[in-house]
DNA sequence: CTGAAAGCGCTTACAG
DNA sequence: CTGAAAGCGCTTACAG
């Protein structure tokens, strides 16, 4: 007993000396920063998460005394506690091959490792092995599940995890419902930007390609085109807007149609990358310069818009952004729902951005 | 007092009850299971960890609780364990846009994750920089790094690192260090491969792409190359053998003058998918058929491949899993040194896989 | 508004 | 080979 006693004194004395030492970053405590304080621990615990119940000149000191020592919270501590700690989130996808779904949990996972939440990846198919796959879900215990496209519109996906009580947030819709909180862009406004920035390049012959009808942001996307088009007081040319299905391949079909017309289009707006990357390579075979002779644009700035070339003109949803504020968001609910309060859905609208690139450039009848 | 464990008790009898609740799913801790077993916890924590140290007809009953109560061992209590957890691995980057480096992140923090291990993601660009970025990792107290491309070559990185008493582990070099640790493929036998099935499909006048020079993937698979043709039997054309960058655009200018001759070859054989995926749009644009009148070949198998069309034959380089077993190879280093015991450097190879797609077939001499 | 006590689920010595 | 005790760093009640 005696010697254990003191064993643990030198122990302690050892660690204390190396948390002196600045090479043994990460080991500071709560109780030393409380120490170096002079408050006790509990004061600290009530800084960091941001607890009302502080006096500022306490407050400040413990801040001081946190960025003197260089303290960081141990999450791996912090989510021991029960109630608090072990949050699961899934992420239920359906698409595994998305170029965006890496992206989506590369943020999610991040983020979650930050918050100490175990995140947990679900694959699924048909409606019958989204049952399954929720029933998995529910047995692996999560408190709440992200759902990226295309599953965000799936109305049986969501009653499903609801009726079992599991916190629902989609990811990128772009008919977000009043009842399941969304982190999305607003896909309107960017196709109206985009279009805009067409318009002002003197472009008024515009051909469309829309993406696979299922999706949401296929017809808002198209919504914002059209909105371009009657601002600049346009005509919509209906043979000029095709049904794409956001892959490769249908770009490849449709933007053949499209540029091999005596009256072509100057400028392609595509309803994503993937098919405007397609509607280049069919214009690079055409020996159709690109944008001397024809603009070309896109939508998510998903990778392949900057491993084409010309690099596409876009518009850039902060996908690895969106994923971590998946997490922050699904993970502040079930915090709430754990502890009693009630949690009214969340709607998040992310900043998107114009990334004006090389595959757009002056109507060729505007160049010098 | 008392009061104090009369409520303690109520709790624990309402947790006990949720125990049972098939919907309460990951509430059961390692004392639930040892209960069952009729053991103390430290068996069943014996059991988890994989001690030899427990007798086998304990280990099963133990085993047979695990799965009876369908128990999954909570890794943030696990890694609140002073010297077992903490383990901070950093990843060192310096091409952000690469789009493995994504895949690599992903399965590095989903294992991670699952390790309870913190992973601390820095990005580099110059050497200065380099300096810089490793100075952040040593003060946020990695005890690991991961270097992916092109930083698993770069000496004077790997040599700051190891001064500074830091574990390092290059991944998917083609030139693995004797004395630093690594995870990759074998480039030489994946070129070799791709080379033997163009040859196998008939085709004598094959093209190659080389990539940047400064990696060293580049020389070794070009090797690879070379030993196919010679295999076969086959004579070197040196005009067929172009220097490309690894970049589409490198591609795009190489394809060309590639395709662009009386004799041009039957087959191209690019040193990555970027630089095939354009070699692909130069072959649309000349209206020159895929795979009827020309093959083509990238290598690693990013996403790339598979949103071109016809879909790219190439070398799977399975480069989620390489994260993972990144992750899981650096944090064993990790707890080895923690525990005192020395470690000698891993070098782990993991399978590629040749995915034959659309983008090759039959030499057009050898079609009906 | 502040703090002393007890506990989260696991593991490291320590004792059989 | 097995187990009882103590502790990891943090937070939730509970008492001032």
């Amino acid at each position: 007993m005696t010697s254990g006693l003191r064993v643990d004194t030198v122990r302690k004395e050892k660690a204390l000396k190396n948390k002196v030492a600045p090479d043994q970053g990460g080991n500071i405590t709560i109780h030393d920063v409380a120490r170096h304080a002079g408050v006790s621990s509990m004061t600290v615990s009530r800084v960091i998460n941001q607890n009302v119940n502080v006096r500022e000149p306490l407050r400040e000191r413990v801040l001081a005394s946190i960025k003197a020592l260089n303290y960081s919270i141990n999450v791996a501590a912090q989510s021991t506690r029960a109630g608090v700690g072990g949050v699961r989130i899934g992420i239920l996808y359906s698409h595994p091959s998305a170029s965006y779904l890496n992206e989506i949990m590369l943020g999610g996972l991040e983020h979650a490792s930050k918050l100490g939440a175990q995140l947990i990846l679900e694959k699924c198919g048909g409606l019958q092995s989204q049952k399954n796959a929720v029933n998995r879900l529910v047995e692996a215990g999560v408190d709440g599940v992200i759902l990226p496209p295309p599953l965000c519109d799936s109305e049986p996906t969501v009653q499903m995890l609801k009726r079992a009580g599991i916190s629902v947030l989609a990811l990128a819709t772009a008919r977000p419902l009043p009842d399941v909180s969304a982190v999305r862009i607003d896909d309107f406004q960017g196709a109206l930007a985009l279009t805009r920035h067409l318009v002002h390049l003197g472009h008024r012959r515009i051909g469309f390609i829309k993406g696979d009808p299922s999706h949401t942001p296929t017809d808002v996307r198209y919504k914002g085109f059209l909105a371009g088009l009657l601002e600049a007081g346009l005509p919509l040319a209906e043979d000029l807007v095709l049904q794409g299905q956001f892959t490769y391949k249908s770009g490849l079909e449709v933007g053949r149609d499209l540029l091999d017309r005596d009256d072509r289009p100057t400028a392609i707006f595509a309803s994503n990358d993937d098919m405007a990357a397609a509607v280049l390579a069919v214009a690079h075979g055409m020996g159709i310069s690109i944008p001397d002779e024809l603009s070309v644009c896109g939508f998510d700035d998903t990778p392949v818009a900057t491993t084409v070339w010309p690099q596409l003109t876009t518009v850039h949803q902060p996908i690895v952004a969106m994923g971590r504020s998946a997490v922050g968001t699904i993970h502040d609910k079930i915090r709430e729902l754990k502890q009693g309060e009630d949690s009214r859905p969340t709607h998040q609208l992310m900043k998107f951005m114009l990334m004006h690139r090389g595959s757009t450039g002056p109507a060729p009848d505007k160049r010098l």
